[in-house]
DNA sequence: GCCAACGTTGGC
DNA sequence: GCCAACGTTGGC
């Protein structure tokens, strides 16, 4: 049975425009530093699993396309090299803290699912995203929310 | 740029 | 094990 999931990043720093120019429009997931977000993606997500790529921190925010897990959790290599943003002193190659996924290019949608818009689709109450304060960056979705999504992106 | 909410750290 | 201080996330 292959899972939803939710993924936020920064447009400004790895957008779905970013991830379609990638080469074979694939990426490595790297820099999650969340234990919750971790053991999402190093326990859970499975080669299949589709995922709504969101915009965050950026004007507006939303939900901005579709992309599918291709290579399931292996360890982080950023957190191990000094020289990267990522690093962290204190995970060994010998025993990894930090895992990643890689996924690959679906769809970007037509129009940008923003975060205004979802609050107000009832069907939607309840998703991770919504709820207060929430600020997980790996997060699973049911699949009456994913299937609810991808209608309002098919929508117009 | 502000700040609320959250997660992590570290002293005790 | 508690909790204050701090750093980060991310909407606005």
């Amino acid at each position: 049975m292959s899972r939803h999931w939710l993924m936020k990043s920064e447009p400004d720093c790895f957008s779905i425009d970013d991830l379609a120019a990638a080469p074979n429009q694939t990426t490595y997931w790297d820099g999650v530093r969340n234990y919750q977000a971790r053991n999402f993606m190093r326990d859970e997500m499975k080669r299949g699993d589709l995922v709504l790529f969101y915009h965050s921190n950026s004007e507006p925010p939303g939900i901005a396309g579709l992309a599918i897990v291709v290579r399931e959790s292996y360890p982080d290599f950023t957190s191990f090299d000094p020289q990267h943003e990522h690093f962290d002193a204190r995970t060994k190659q010998s025993n990894p803290t930090w895992m990643m996924v890689d996924i690959k290019f679906k769809r970007k949608f037509k129009r940008l699912l923003t975060l205004s818009e979802l609050k107000e689709v009832a069907a939607l109450d309840g998703m991770v995203l919504l709820q207060k304060g929430s600020r997980l960056s790996v997060q699973p979705v049911t699949e009456s929310q994913f299937n609810c999504v991808l209608k309002l992106a098919d929508r117009f």
